[in-house]
RNA sequence: GCGGUCGUAGCUCAACGGAUAGAGCACCAGGCUUCGAACCUGUAGGUUGGGGGUUCGAGUCCCUCCGACCGCGCCA
């Protein structure tokens, strides 16, 4: 791939390299310190260059100098030869900041990696960290809903942005599948089931009564007709708890694959109990001088780690609490990887402090973040969707999905910060206008690839590997730059769990490629300059449909 | 009451402690005999809920008040 490059000009990396190496020794000698870490950002206005650094500011104690004299000196011991010319079209020390341009080459260097590297650009070397991720996890008695949509969309990405970065990712979904709400639903699966005898017969009072359990009940009776009515409780309630557990968390993974949405692991909670995982991990805490006994019970004593108040671990009677579960699962998890990761729902958030402090008490302190996927309020048209719980009237995530499609449905739910409140209008997630951003992205790449069928097939071909000199176009430049922001956006995606980046991040690229398309005739009649553009539209489709492929969203060709 | 999350343009939301707080939508004014107008350009829109503090610099960190949502069980 050395079919153009000039001697002096870098790729990105290393010209943003070879300037932070010239400008901290500027510095040392400058002001005969030690040499500074110089840092890049993105200027958040154009005029302001490519790249800058605020190196200045942080020495202006240390050289006991202001600012901006400090960056001047900087750059006028860079501007002294240092070899930097070919790869920067400006340096400036501006306000104490000192300003990047890079020369078009690096940019028409960045859009050549990106042809070369295709389906791998951004890929990070492996970390040698293994990484577990858990999220979506809901209780086995019923269908999955909205939040766990939001849950799966964001912890997906995550996972594909992880796994992009070189991180070894595992998923795990925990099934709540012990306690009292699995007799719960077996006695509520057990009325459906009496009902169809007998229209009478009472529905639980705590029972779970949305329509999901009459399919079920209606199968048990086609398959064992009315034995079951003579049976006595015990006989019936294990064997209908699990017959609705098994169902449910059946239909859960349906739901959960047709979403996209593949795990590692589906860990049942009640097999943590059997197998004495359970147990493993209370000793460890009572080992740990963490535990102590009132009343016949067994605390943890969580107030060490913030919590409000100590915790049971085992009751008077020495049935597990659900955290003694979960510190067990937890153990599992901090014994298996170097990170944990969970990604809760809206009613766990007073849970976080415990659940830290717990990582910390295993031993592990640091190695267990826990974020919240914030609540979604349904609406269609404007009017909130009325939604109980209680009374069995839910909508469910299949439901969604079969009214505004997979590719709305997460883009939505991954396009804000998670730890914000989302609304999610059903009817302008379908609506194919210009108030869904959604269509927007999908416009873009299905542009790119109306373009690349129009064109001469042997333009396309020769496009990955022409020269690129002719882009020097402004908003050839504004996109070729776009695109090489890929690995930085999905890195930032990783280091702070914030996977709303990349729906951003995707509608700046189709931004930015609209208005080059605007600007500049793509299939023009001079030859080089043509075959150049076809060559950014490759790049772009690329940046376009990885990006989208990280959040789960679809990237047709035509739409 | 205790704890957590949030409060930014009319609406929905961005912004590693950086420069004049940005996008989209809606509104208004423009742009297709030419590669997909599901697009582009421009105008307008703000005391970042209020008040203190930390520092070269605060929407961002700390304190406090106001407001919204949520959690606070030997439920899961």
């Amino acid at each position: 791939m050395n079919r153009r490059a000039a001697p002096e000009q870098l790729p990105l990396d290393d010209a943003l390299q070879a300037f932070r190496d010239a400008a901290a020794a500027a510095a040392s000698a400058a002001f005969d310190i030690p040499a500074p870490d110089v840092t890049f950002e993105a200027p958040r206005r154009a005029e302001f260059g490519d790249f800058a650094t605020n190196v200045a500011f942080s020495l202006a104690k240390a050289a006991r100098r202001p600012p901006q004299a400090i960056a001047s000196e900087i750059v006028e011991r860079l501007s002294d030869g240092l070899g930097l010319a070919g790869s920067f079209s400006s340096i400036e020390a501006v306000g104490g900041f000192i300003n990047v341009r890079l020369a078009p080459a690096v940019w028409q260097a960045a859009v050549e990696k990106i042809l070369h590297e295709g389906a791998r650009f951004g890929e990070a070397p492996p970390q040698n960290q293994r990484v577990s991720l858990e999220f979506g996890s809901a209780n086995p008695t019923g269908p999955l809903v909205v939040v766990q949509g939001r849950s799966m969309s964001i912890g997906d990405t995550l996972a594909n942005a992880m796994r992009l970065r070189g991180y070894d990712v595992f998923t795990e979904w925990i099934i709540n599948d012990a306690g009292g709400q699995l007799d719960a639903l077996g006695r509520s699966l057990y009325a459906r089931y009496r009902q169809r005898f007998d229209p009478e017969f009472p529905f639980p009072q705590d029972g779970y009564p949305g329509e999901y359990l009459l399919p079920i009940a209606r199968d048990i009776a086609e398959r064992d007709g009315d034995r079951w009515t003579r049976a006595s409780e015990a006989e019936w309630l294990p064997h209908f708890a699990k017959a609705g557990r098994d169902r449910l968390v059946a239909e859960q993974q349906q739901t959960a694959r047709r979403f996209g949405v593949e795990y590692d692991l589906w860990q049942s909670e009640a097999e943590l109990h059997e197998t004495g995982k359970v147990r493993e991990g209370i000793e460890r805490l009572r080992q740990l001088g963490l535990t102590y006994e009132q009343d016949g019970a067994l605390f943890f004593r969580a107030t060490q780690f913030g919590d409000d108040k100590d915790r049971v671990l085992l009751r008077r009677d020495g049935r597990p609490t659900y955290l003694a579960m979960d510190v067990a699962y937890h153990f599992l998890k901090l014994k298996q990887n170097d990170r944990v990761v969970d990604i809760l729902g809206p009613d766990h958030h007073g849970y976080i402090g415990r659940i830290k402090g717990l990582a910390a008490a295993l031993g592990y302190p640091g190695h267990l973040d826990v974020a919240i996927a914030q609540q979604i309020t349904l609406l269609r048209g404007g009017d909130q969707v009325s939604m109980s719980k209680r009374s069995g009237d839910i909508i469910t995530l299949d439901e969604i999905v079969d009214e505004v499609g997979v590719d709305a449905a997460r883009f939505f739910f991954i396009m804000l910060a998670m730890e914000s409140p989302l609304s999610f209008d059903l009817k302008l997630a379908v609506e194919k206008d210009n108030e869904n951003p959604v269509y927007y992205v999908q416009y873009g790449h299905a542009r790119i690839a109306s373009v690349l069928r129009r064109a001469l097939p042997e333009d396309v071909g020769a496009a990955p590997t022409a020269p690129l000199a002719p882009l020097v176009h402004p908003a050839e430049l504004a996109l070729a730059r776009r695109l090489s922001e890929f690995p930085t956006v999905v890195a930032g995606v990783v280091e702070y769990l914030a996977p709303h980046r990349l729906a951003r991040y995707a509608r700046d690229v189709a931004s930015d490629f609209h208005q080059f398309y605007t600007e500049c005739k793509i299939l023009t009649e001079e030859r080089d300059l043509r075959i150049a553009r076809l060559a950014l539209c490759l790049a772009a489709k690329t940046v376009l449909a990885r990006t989208l492929a990280l959040v789960g969203v679809s990237a047709p060709d035509s739409m």
